[in-house]
DNA sequence: GTGCTATTTGCGGAAATCCACAATAGCCAG
DNA sequence: CTGGCTATTGTGGATTTCCGCAAATAGCAC
């Protein structure tokens, strides 16, 4: 969908423009903002790239920015920007799954190799959430009761098994079993549980 | 092994003096060490717990000690505790991860719920440990030759392909599969591969 | 050499899976 | 009401898995 874009959220005009004219100067493509409410309107999930955030700003601050955002489940990659060196706020900050936490002033090429880095990572993170989500679409896509068979051949249960504790006949249990696999264009039970199994794992940094 | 104790790492006897003192009264063991050095003398695999670690010491840092540690693999949680509002070290501690980061002075309550929060994460990650280890000893249980059918097993191929696979006759890798099904503890490969599958995710904060 | 383990193979049968062909029944949309 | 989707079941056969019984070869340790 869209380019990896850095999104650039600061009250004050001086910076937006010095940080935008950065990443120009570097190739970077950004957008700038003059508050959180402004980007707040603009946010979809199909952004991707990162977000430069102040953290201090008039009206909603940069925090506050972050946890609508975390609520929205948009997963732009934050790096928080601050003034005034504040370490428990850092600390919070990326306990809370911001991507970085840098003080002005900052030097030019470590905050560029700090974006680049949480672009890169947000792109890694497109690839695993494009790949996921094809796999949640094919599992839409089984009726109930193929779900609930599935449940019962994932618990490694038999086709005899499982037809009993359904009461059905075993042949339904095995229609629904190749059902199930089409569906999930997998060719074994073996294969079925391998590719559900990444869906357990969905964490971030 | 070991019940979980805080490892106190500080210079300061007064600080380490004030930190036991604290942790006393709120029932939490603890021992202390005048310097990084001391401590990496008697660091051991079954610490468990959490390690209160001051960053500004006369010999190793703080932070040289934290990086010494991840080399030997020692899981313990950090906890930084610093003099010096200094972000960026908390930023970079934090990626590298260090459980927390606290400035002095610190506020007790504050202090006791992170340290009891690494240790409730300490604990929690033994657990996980102890489940991952004893099945890393199961898979060491596996002759080679076992290994290697597991691995075609889990890439779910029948043992028909598999004998042909390695020019051996199916009534030898159907041996194979149920000695692997016996040493794993399970009676399925879908069980298997669900064993398996956790391994891939070890991961920490 | 003897004993132990790993690796290999064959035979034969019980049990389970996979599948094509065929059919009944309920529900919902056009 | 007719066509499509879902759920259900049956028959019968090909293929595969699972397993006990039996046994041969090879390497390694005591």
């Amino acid at each position: 969908m869209n380019s990896p874009t850095v999104q650039i959220v600061d009250d004050d005009s001086a910076v937006r423009d010095a940080l935008q004219w950065l990443l120009q100067s570097r190739r970077v493509a950004s957008r700038t903002w003059e508050s959180a409410e402004a980007f707040l309107d603009f946010v979809s999930p199909k952004l991707c790239g990162c977000l430069l955030l102040d953290v201090r700003m008039p009206g909603m601050s940069g925090i506050e920015l972050f946890d609508r955002l975390r609520a929205l489940k948009c997963r732009l990659p934050v790096i928080f920007l601050t003034g005034h060196g504040d370490v428990p706020m850092a600390v919070q900050a990326l306990k809370d799954g911001a991507f970085d936490f840098i003080e002005k002033p900052y030097d030019d090429n470590a905050l560029v190799d700090k974006v680049l880095a949480a672009i890169d990572h947000d792109t890694r993170r497109s690839a695993k959430d494009g790949s996921l989500l094809l796999l949640q679409q094919r599992l839409a896509q089984l009726t109930q009761r193929e779900q609930e068979v599935m449940q019962l051949i994932l618990a490694g249960k038999l086709n005899k098994v499982i037809a009993d504790e359904l009461n059905i006949a075993m042949r339904t249990v095995e229609v629904h079993r190749s059902h199930i696999f089409e569906k999930m264009q997998v060719r074994s039970a073996v294969e079925l549980s391998q590719v559900l199994g990444v869906l357990g794992d969905t964490q971030d940094y």
